[in-house]
DNA sequence: GGAGCGATGTCCT
DNA sequence: GGACATCGCTCCG
């Protein structure tokens, strides 16, 4: 007779109280996104596997005012997902080897992002392994630690996954809020950049075991 | 366990 | 033609 969610915490499934983030999430300054995100999950559809992983580590990526940013030189058919409304994946192709995988943010018109780094693997690690063409007695921590790594774990192409919108639960990807605590974040410069590296806008779970590097 | 380096596609100058 | 938001392999200690 009163359906209250708040006052049942305790009765209620891990997975009944998944939601995906909505678009007023992303609809605002990476840099106050970047220690927000940490703590919730990046859900995949491969098949009839579902594949979860908790998101420890990212970066975010500003617009004109960041040198290192894809968008800092303006709107081009490769970033214009950057450019777009908020909530959407951009997702582009690096050294020749490796997909990386971003969620655009602030309001249409405004680029920005942030760029995914590392996950903790929570359920599919089997079908992960299998992705990254892993042995199965190999280290967790192959499978998502790295930008290239959890792109690979999730089956993250551009052809597949470029402007998709991870605010859609019934998607095959989408970004999930399942109530767990927020960790507690630390800030460092970014990693593996060569233009305004010293700018302190890398977010990771402290002392998390699934950090890149 | 760390430095060095090759692989390799796509974009922009 | 060069740069690149990477990875995994060597080689060296």
């Amino acid at each position: 007779m009163m359906p209250d969610a708040a006052g049942k915490r305790g009765s209620r499934s891990a997975k009944s109280t998944r939601i995906a983030l909505p678009r007023a999430f992303y609809d605002r300054d990476p840099r106050l996104i970047g220690p927000e995100v940490l703590g919730k999950l990046l859900v995949r559809r491969q098949g009839r596997t579902l594949l979860t992983g908790r998101i420890v580590e990212v970066e975010a990526y500003l617009g004109a005012d960041d040198p290192a940013a894809h968008a800092a030189m303006g709107k081009t058919p490769r970033n214009a997902v950057l450019f777009g409304p908020p909530g959407h994946a951009y997702v582009y192709f690096i050294y020749g080897n490796h997909y990386c995988l971003n969620v655009s943010c602030l309001p249409d018109g405004t680029p920005g992002g942030i760029l995914f780094r590392a996950l903790e693997p929570v359920a599919g690690a089997e079908t992960m392994r299998e992705m990254r063409g892993l042995a199965e007695e190999s280290d967790l921590r192959k499978l998502t630690s790295g930008p290239g790594r959890l792109a690979e774990a999730f089956g993250i192409t551009r052809e597949r996954d470029n402007g998709k919108d991870l605010t859609d639960r019934r998607s095959d990807l989408y970004i999930a809020d399942d109530g767990s605590p927020t960790p507690r974040v630390l800030i460092t410069k970014r990693i593996g950049i060569r233009k305004a590296a010293d700018l302190p806008l890398r977010y990771i779970v402290a002392g998390n075991k699934f950090l890149s590097r």
